[in-house]
DNA sequence: CGGTATCCACATTGATACTG
DNA sequence: CAGTATCAATGTGGATACCG
């Protein structure tokens, strides 16, 4: 979730959308404690629309690092570890 | 643990002794599922005594690189995280 | 000292149904 | 679409007693 966070997904269903197959609320109480300690916050998905997206804070972008060194270091010792998170652009 | 390890402690003892107060059921389930997962590997602790001591392996060692991660995002971003953890003296 | 063996408490997960 | 509400299943942790 975080590294769908991280690759840019913001959506509630593009988390349930995700190969881990999450039930709903499981995600919906985990984006609730990420909201509280804030490494995600909420904002308009579409302006005028009623629905919310949730964007990573500073705080929760700083968790790419962690992220990305465990992706290494499974990478490297092991198998069968597969690759798809790239850092995002900083546009 | 895997801190003390990383801290240069290899004792079952040392394991128990930590703050957490981790019990001697816990600490031995974890060791076997980290020598399961070649994490760690068991060494005499003393040369001809009869007890062992437990090493990281290269793989266990690269874990590093995730805990420090870790302590630093923690430093940055949540108050009263201490910093007993510093990378230890490869001699 | 370095563990095993029990047993219980609690947290987390997951499936599923329902709602504004 | 974005949740909330239940409830059962499982996992993990912790206290404690015991053993070679």
């Amino acid at each position: 979730m975080i590294r769908d966070l991280l690759l840019g997904r913001s959506r509630f269903k593009d988390f349930l959308a995700s190969p881990e197959g999450i039930p709903t609320n499981i995600l919906s109480e985990r984006l609730s404690r990420l909201l509280e300690h804030r490494v995600v916050t909420q904002v308009p998905a579409t302006s005028g629309g009623r629905h919310l997206a949730y964007r990573l804070t500073k705080k929760g972008e700083a968790l790419g690092a962690i992220i990305l060194a465990m992706r290494d270091w499974g990478l490297v010792w092991e198998k069968g570890t597969r690759a798809g998170l790239v850092p995002m652009q900083v546009t």
